[in-house]
DNA sequence: TCAAAAGTGTTAATAGTACACCCATGA
DNA sequence: TCATGGGTGTACTATTAACACTTTTGA
């Protein structure tokens, strides 16, 4: 059907994938960034990225590159935005899908980062990254932002109990502001799919805080704007 | 200083773009699409689409693969999506990047659109498309729907200079419900870089409508969500 | 008893929505 | 003079933002 010259007078490049894998511990977001003991820009700080093999989606490769790294299999992704500059890669052409993952920072793997020297990095402080991987993260923040801002994505970078301090701090974390704490649980109080689970946290104060869960049955998407 | 062999023991692939065109006429939402007279899926409808050739960014490829059918250069293009799929082409492996591209109707270039066999659909009357074609159609509506919402790119579907009654309908098309005019008309007074050029059109009325036009530099993103 | 975090309501400002008539013109 | 599309303002509702004190409890 399909002639076979269709095809094989094109190129064909390299696809990869690169992932910004955010985390959340003591108010402040987190990215898990390589440095590099490996060919190339050895020595350098990078993503985690992967070639996506035969067979297999990009969506798979990334879900693969990250398990690889972390441990974990069920990340909240997503994916951000495809970078195509040829001279991107300064070694081979390749073209690279980035998406972003969510981790609940108490829950990775502490072996295989340390195998891959991973580093857990404060966001402000995320250092000069190669090739074109700094605007992947800048474009991945906003993304994840904008997704945070339209859906409870956030939820995914905490336990599955939380309290209400915990999750206003996570998302002044995520916008960059603080928030006026009256108005914020009278928002979430509003969300039926964040229950009270009836146990309490007392670790972090005499009293207690509730815990709090999400319902993901509760939660049906209403935006017309999904993404 | 990269080994070779880094990138040599991974499988390349084949990148595509393909391009989702909208343009606006007679109050309706409507695309550019191929009935391909040439294989592979001759017969069917499909999206203008093509490689990425050698040296090229796959920007440039899916401005160039829109200039191929349209003659427009300048058009505004927004990348989509990535799909990777591995079977998502029947004949080969294919990862195809999406863009969307808007267009003033009145200025394609008709003998290139005719040479293709493309035909400009109302996107209700839009056909089954081949592949992950009508995927991409949707994915491509949805965003642009919401750049819409933030950021006024609806205005690249209209003349350099318009009437609020058109921009009205557009807006009207592109969110798939009617407004109120008078609501309309007050947002728009708002909104600084749209201003009166003085000129009257009177094409669609024996008073006249006021003509308008995007004033770029008047214009500076506020939103925080850039995408 | 006191330090430290948890929890709780009201008011003001702003943004958004609903709604109907007069105007200018050329045929 | 009349048919046609162009143009205009106000009142109501909903949402968001500002703001400070009381409660609980273990040390």
């Amino acid at each position: 059907m399909a002639p076979k010259a269709y095809y094989s007078i094109h190129p064909k490049f390299h696809v990869s994938v690169d992932c910004i894998i955010f985390g959340f511990e003591d108010g402040e977001l987190s990215l898990l960034l390589l440095k590099r003991n490996f060919e190339p820009a050895r020595g350098q700080w990078s993503l985690m990225g992967g070639f996506v093999e035969e067979g297999e989606s990009t969506d798979a490769a990334a879900r693969r590159v990250v398990a690889e790294l972390t441990g974990l299999n069920d990340l909240y992704m997503s994916q951000v935005h495809t970078y195509g500059a040829p001279d991107r890669d300064p070694g081979e052409r390749v073209v690279s899908v980035a998406y972003y993952a969510l981790v609940d920072i108490k829950k990775y793997n502490r072996e295989l980062v340390d195998a891959h020297n991973a580093f857990w990095v404060n966001l402000p402080e995320v250092p000069p990254l190669i090739f074109d991987h700094g605007t992947m993260v800048e474009d991945a923040l906003r993304f994840m932002r904008y997704q945070a801002s339209v859906k409870p994505v956030g939820i995914n970078l905490l336990p599955e109990e939380f309290t209400l301090t915990q999750l206003q701090t996570l998302y002044e974390a995520i916008f960059g502001q603080s928030m006026d704490k009256r108005n914020f649980r009278k928002r979430i109080a509003s969300m039926d799919y964040i229950e009270k689970t009836g146990r309490v946290d007392k670790t972090m104060s005499r009293r207690g805080a509730a815990l709090y869960r999400f319902n993901p049955d509760k939660y049906h998407e209403q935006s017309i704007f999904k993404i």
